[in-house]
DNA sequence: GCATGCGAGTGACGCCTGTCACCCGCGATG
DNA sequence: CATCGCGGGTGACAGGCGTCACTCGCATGC
């Protein structure tokens, strides 16, 4: 019997997984969480073999759970459901140590199989998305995502400066730079670009 | 008994709301799609009752799907299931005759209810976003959507201009309009604030 | 001890943006 | 008929943006 937790914010899709789940017989869903923290606190209350997690929820979100789990050395695997196919969201799940990772594209017959493999101890990652994870790396620094980020939101250099305690030049330094490193002409496709890759 | 098509992209979540409806003992899913186009086919095939739809998807919209219903005058009530609590697609969707729009955010429970509902008649609407929905009209233009759209996807002014076969000056003064209207200072803000609330 | 590199800043250049006042043609409305 | 209103355009201005070359200080590494 797998015994499992189910952490997804959008209540509808929590409840139709958790129907969807415990129709398997080897699977009992113990419980669901809306939020990260939610999820935290019954982590530790229900023991469960395996987490299932969302990877955006408010709070804490599924990636950060799957690194506290591995600090502290619980003895709970964790498999990632999520929307995003964004290689760098793989990369930083694998580095956080979970065993599954499954976009929410697939089959829904997938979870359950994923489900089991990761159990016996396997490992379950989207193929597709395995390839591409290793084949293009973050370009970006510390200061450019931030500055990014910023600029996404549309602010101006002047105002991200003054955020960031920078110089006014120093931020559309780093922009410029940012929006050479991507190949782009300018920040909208920079932002737009790095987000979709999943280097926010 | 309640007949009824299913139209979502996600093939993971289509399959747990699938296995959600299932163990209603008066819903019956005749089938599922994955795309506008394919739900449409399905519909004239298998002619539901009643068609549950999420709206972002390949192809055709769900607002766009209900919308040929509406025009074709077919028999099926329309019931939205999204993600987004976007004011302008609530009415969109309204102006489309669907008579239910539930957010993914609702418990799962509401969603059979709703369906029971809209199939004696009725209607369901997800209660506080009906209140936003008649609060804020959409302030844009055709022409300062078209454009913002573009805009939002980096393209400069020039760009946009070639592309509509307008004057780089008269694509500026749309954006500023835009800008004016919405209350921000830049096209980035007035993008993001237009896609969230809907407007696009 | 010197070179190399890196984070941060400066200043200047040209283009792009956002704003505004104003113009033109045309269809609707009185 | 005159006159609005409206879609589209022009030209100008200030300020923001993207780029580049160069500087400075400070930590590393041989």
């Amino acid at each position: 019997m797998i015994r499992v937790l189910l952490a997804e914010d959008q209540a509808m899709v929590r409840g139709a997984l958790s129907a969807l789940l415990n129709m398997e017989s080897d699977i009992e869903v113990l419980g669901s969480a809306a939020d990260g923290e939610a999820a935290w606190r019954e982590l530790q209350r229900l023991k469960p073999d395996l987490l299932v997690t969302d990877i955006e929820m408010p709070g804490l979100t599924g990636l950060e759970l799957a690194q506290r789990i591995q600090r502290q050395e619980l003895p709970i695997k964790v498999v990632i459901v999520t929307t995003f196919a964004r290689p760098g969201f793989l990369r930083r799940a694998l580095d956080a140590g979970v065993s599954g990772y499954l976009l929410k594209d697939a089959p829904a017959e997938n979870l359950a199989e994923a489900m089991r493999t990761v159990h016996r101890g396997g490992r379950a990652i989207d193929p597709q998305l395995a390839l591409e994870a290793w084949s293009e790396a973050d370009p970006l620094n510390d200061r450019e995502r931030q500055v990014l980020r910023l600029a996404g939101e549309g602010q101006s250099a002047g105002d991200i400066a003054t955020q960031l305690s920078l110089s006014h030049g120093t931020v559309r330094n780093y922009l410029s730079e940012a929006i050479g490193k991507l190949g782009v002409t300018n920040r909208i496709e920079a932002y737009r670009l790095a987000r979709q890759k999943g280097w926010l």
